[in-house]
DNA sequence: GCCAGCATACAAACTAGTCGGTATGTTAGC
DNA sequence: GCTAACATACCGACTAGTTTGTATGCTGGC
C-alpha cells in the first residue's frame, strides 16, 4: 500500500460497454449457478470470472435474487426455447422431430455431470423461492406445450398414434429426459444418458400409427 | 457469574444417551439438508433442531461431510430400502408389486415439495463430491438391481413379458419415478406427481404378457 | 460540468470448525 | 463400600474466513 501512485488501470477489455458488462456477469453467473447451485454460488466468484468488482454487479442487478432471475429469463429460457420449442412449430413428422431433439441432448461428459441447467435449478429452487419457480415452470410449461401441440398436429396428420393423450405424452417426454439426466448425472457416465436417449427413441417410436413404423 | 451455587441441571431430556443424541443430530441433519441443500444447511439451525450444541455434534461426527455421510447411509439408503428393495425380495407378481410401489409414493402437498431426498441431494452433490456421489449410487444400483430381479422372475414365471431388457425398464422406473418427481416438484401440486403415477402405471401393465392382462 | 459506469472499502451477519472446561459414568485398588 | 483415576459426553465461547450488500470515490465521454 506504501506506492499510492500507480494508476495504471489495465484497460485489456473494452473501456466502457455496459451491455457487454451486463452480457459478462449474466453468462459469469450462469456457470458459476451451474457448477455450485444457486445458494452457493459466490458473487465473489462471478465477480472474477467476469473481469468485474461489486459495484459494477450492483449496478447492473439489485440483488444476488435478481441476477438469478436474469439467469433464467435471459440464459436459461432461451436455451430451451432454442431446443424443444422453435424446432417443433413448424414440423412435417412429431416422431422424427422429436426423435432429434432427443438425439440432439449433449452426452459430453462434462455435460452429463453437470446436468440439466434447469432441472438443477428447479429442483434446488423450487421450494425456497416463489419467483425462480414460477419463472421456471413458465419454461417448463412452454416446453410441455410445445411438445404436446406439434403431438397433436401429428395426430391429425395421422402421422402420431391417435390414442394416446399428447399432454401426457409430452409430460412422460420430459419426465423421462430430466430423470435419465438425473441418473447420469449421479453416474457419472455418458453411457447411462446414451443408454436412456435409446430407450426414449424407442418408445417414441411405439407413437407412431400401426403400420406407419418408418424403421425398425 | 457471581451466583456459581445454582448447579441445577434442568435435565428435562435424558440426562446422557449417546445413541439418542447421535440419532437426533441425525433426523436434524436429515430435515435441514431435505430442506435447504447439504451446502447450504446450517449446522447451527441442525442443532438448534436437535436441541445439542457443537460440542455433541463434533463428538459424535468429525466434520460436516461426515454428518452427510452418515445421513445417506443411515437415514436415506434404509428408507430407499424399504420401499423399492425389501417389497420385491419375494413377490407372487412382479408387475402387480411395482404398481405397488409406486402407488404408494407420498403425494402430500409436503412430499411434493420437497421432492425425493435422494433425488435432491444426488443432484447436489454429485458433481461435487465423489464421497456423496458414490454413497448415493450404491443407493441407485441396489434399486435399479431389485426392479430389475423382479422383472426377471417375473419372465421365468410368464407374468412379464419377456421381450423387454429388465435393466432398462428398471432404469427408466426410475427415470420415470425421479422425473415426475422433479416436474411435480417445481409446479409444486400434488396434481402433477398423481398424473405421472397414472402413466407409470399404465406402463407397467404394459409390460405384461399378451393375453395375460388383468383388469383394463 | 455532469453523470453513467464502474472500482474500492467497508459493514454486518453468518459459516464451519476448534478448544478449554465440566459434569457424568466407569473402573481399579484397598 | 469408598474413592482415586480415568473415559465419555457435551457445553459454549471463540476464531478465521466468507457471505451479501452498501456507501463512497474515481473516471472517462459527452
Amino acid at each position: 500500500m506504501l506506492e499510492a501512485h500507480k494508476r495504471r488501470k489495465p484497460r485489456a477489455t473494452t473501456p466502457r460497454d455496459p451491455e457487454r458488462t451486463r452480457e459478462r456477469l449474466l453468462q459469469a453467473a450462469s456457470r458459476e449457478i451451474y457448477r455450485s447451485g444457486f445458494q452457493s454460488a459466490s458473487l465473489d466468484t462471478i465477480l472474477a470470472s467476469a473481469g468485474v468488482t461489486k459495484g459494477a454487479l450492483y449496478y447492473h442487478f439489485k440483488s444476488k435474487e435478481a441476477l438469478g432471475y436474469a439467469v433464467i429469463e435471459e440464459v436459461i429460457a432461451p436455451d430451451v426455447h432454442g431446443k424443444w420449442v422453435r424446432p417443433f412449430q413448424s414440423v412435417k413428422d412429431p416422431i422424427d422431430a422429436l426423435i432429434g431433439a432427443v438425439r440432439r441432448i449433449p452426452v459430453r461428459p462434462a455435460d452429463v455431470r453437470g446436468g440439466c441447467q434447469l432441472n438443477n435449478l428447479a429442483q434446488e429452487m423450487s421450494p425456497l423461492d416463489a419467483g425462480f419457480r414460477r419463472r421456471m415452470a413458465r419454461i417448463f410449461d412452454a416446453w410441455r406445450e410445445a411438445v404436446a401441440f406439434t403431438l397433436r398436429e401429428g395426430q391429425t396428420r395421422r402421422s402420431v398414434r391417435r390414442d394416446i393423450e399428447p399432454a401426457d405424452v409430452a409430460a412422460s417426454l420430459i419426465a423421462m429426459v430430466e430423470g435419465y439426466g438425473s441418473l447420469a448425472k449421479n453416474a457419472q457416465d455418458p453411457k447411462v444418458m446414451k443408454a436412456g436417449i435409446r430407450n426414449i427413441v424407442d418408445w417414441l417410436r411405439s407413437l407412431r400409427p400401426p403400420g406407419n413404423r418408418k424403421r425398425a
